[in-house]
DNA sequence: CAGAATCCTGCGCGATACTG
DNA sequence: CAGTATCGCGCAGGATTCTG
């Protein structure tokens, strides 16, 4: 069994990694997951902007559609003057935290 | 004490995190690394180019080059005709694998 | 304050052709 | 076979403006 014939076995599409990476490959997305992780509780749409610095209002708004789309983070608006919106974690989302974890932990290892 | 405060004393750029990414947050440089160690054994050149499918080559060349440039795999090239180069993972690359197992084994209890 | 809507630009990336 | 070199463009993403 030759090296390549392996790897057909286990074509990347097919693999989790790829699911994952689908989800969550986007330029910001795993920032803005692990912001809101790091935060320990719901960030607003300014406060996540600064943190993503120097993100745009466009793309922090398509990253946060589509984290949302994909169930990942919830968004919850409060309906009153000036408006407040709140982005949250939700159970899939928080699922995610340990591979975010196992991300940061390697580079502080690196780093020192 | 704020949210904004405790995100303040754990800026995302000061993080592990980014410091991980910024290694390996390219297009195809994490598929790059998980397709070599999926195969157990260093791939060639063009084996590559067919595993991470629709690269082209330019992006292929640079994504391996900045791997190589940061340590995560090593280009051994044997001097022959036709020639044939390996790229496989240095210690430093391997100790990567459990990182992108996790995103892996997440993604696949979420396609059950 | 939290976006939506436009316009615009760079450059990431692909396609193709060529070489040792 | 494993690349380089060149050209060109699509579109992700930025900057700005406007609104409930």
């Amino acid at each position: 069994m030759e090296d390549i014939d392996y790897i057909k076995e286990n074509r990347l599409e097919d693999t989790g990694f790829s699911y994952t990476l689908n989800l969550i490959g986007g330029k910001y997305k795993m920032q803005a997951l692990y912001a809101i992780s790091l935060n320990h509780s719901p960030l607003r749409y300014n406060a996540m902007k600064r943190l993503l610095s120097p993100i745009s209002f466009k793309s922090l708004t398509n990253t946060l559609k589509d984290l949302e789309h994909s169930g990942l983070i919830y968004r919850k608006e409060y309906p009153q003057i000036p408006p407040k919106v709140e982005y949250g974690l939700t159970d899939l989302g928080k699922s995610l935290i340990p591979v975010l974890d196992t991300i940061c932990t390697w580079g502080e290892k690196q780093m020192k």
